[in-house]
RNA sequence: GGAGUUGGCCAGACAGUCGCUGUACCUUCGGGUAUGGAGGAAAGUCCGGGCUCCAUAGGGCAGGGUGCCAGGUAACGCCUGGGCGGCGUGAGCCGACGGAAAGUGCCGCAGAAAAUAUACCGCCGAUGGCCCUUUCGAGGGUACAGGUAAGGGUGAAAUGGUGCGGUAAGAGCGCACCGCGCCGGUGGCAACACGCGGUGGCAGGGCAAACCCCACCCGGAGCAAGACCAAAUAGGGGAACGAUGGUGCGGCCCGCACUGUUCCCGGGUAGGUCGCUUCAGGUGUCCGGUGACGGGCAUCGCAGAUGAAUGGCUGUUCAAGACAGAACCCGGCUUAUCGGCCGACUCCACCU
């Protein structure tokens, strides 16, 4: 297995996981996107997002910003540590390009570096 | 060539690389190899059906739907063909297109009047009244009673049209032709049609997407349907261990309160498995049918996810890529949509 691949353990898969985040994590975001993050006490990171009907009505615009986020989160997963992630979307990201969801995604990512990580080592 | 009508099709292409997911095979159980992997609308959820559970889904009531005829279909509110009406020079297009002499209701403004019709202006005033004249036969005037739907005016709509006769003036009042109703005949499965025959002077406005009447159709809920496995947890039933037990109140008896372990049944939450993709299936061809479609034969296997795959990056290329993402499955309808291709037909212009 290479070091960029996305198997199913890398994801946040039943409606516990996503508690156990949402109930304590430390938040980071910017204007289109929120991350929380959470230790999770593996020796890898595991991605989980939200992105509402409410958010991004088009099913179609759904779908691409989360490959977006799968591929951003694929290709940096070994920067990130054993953390769980969810990202969260809001209204107005479906209005971006491909260029700037990317730079907004780096941008969000590098802000919850500096923010969060040290905290959660001890959350 | 120009303008247009109509039916169908395509939905950027190619290469490299990094990933995801179904299936098959291999495996040292880490994975590897091969091969599939969104749409014409996957959408809206507006109809119809399959499937599942509820009672076997039958009768009645309520409620809802459909509404020219025939056919197609599993079925339909869909499709095909035909009829009728309207629009267009035409190819064609559009139409909830049953019933208004079963009943109820509504018809703004304008207008006299909007429905058992009605007299505003106008016309007449034969007949009756009143006045005048009179040769006593009648004549003239008035517009009081009244007559009149020809003309004017209002309106989306005012009781069929034209002509002649008729009349005081008029009027289907009478007649001719046209229109209309009814009966019959002919053609057609039928809707319906007829430059066919007879008969009736003519019914008597519109709205049924107002209630309603008539005919036909419809049970309800939906894959979070439903079936199975099953940690946890609440309370329940049974059996055995068990000595008539143990603990508390009490000096003791009586009495009262609480109470064990194991197993099974049962229960069903989290989670998991199935339902889940092979089909009213696609393609080709032959036959039947005007057609929708049906039948025969051959051939193909074409997404099946479940915090939810079908993508990211790079390059080349062109006409520069729209609308848009499966969630149980089909048949339709409707709506969105860049650009392009093919077929059939119509009108106009020109050439031969």
């Amino acid at each position: 297995m290479t070091a960029e691949c996305f198997p199913r353990r890398l994801r946040l898969l039943s409606a516990t996981d996503f508690k156990q985040v949402f109930a304590s994590a430390c938040k980071a975001g910017n204007p289109h996107l929120t991350i929380l993050v959470r230790a999770n006490g593996l020796a890898y990171p595991r991605l989980g997002m939200a992105i509402s009907r409410k958010a991004v009505r088009r099913a179609v615009a759904r779908n691409r910003i989360k490959r977006q986020l799968r591929e951003y989160f694929r290709h940096h997963q070994q920067q990130i540590g054993n953390f769980d992630l969810v990202i969260l979307c809001k209204p107005g990201i479906d209005k971006l390009d491909k260029a700037a969801l990317r730079d907004s995604v780096a941008n969000c990512f590098a802000y919850m570096f500096k923010r969060c990580k040290p905290t959660c080592i001890n959350p």
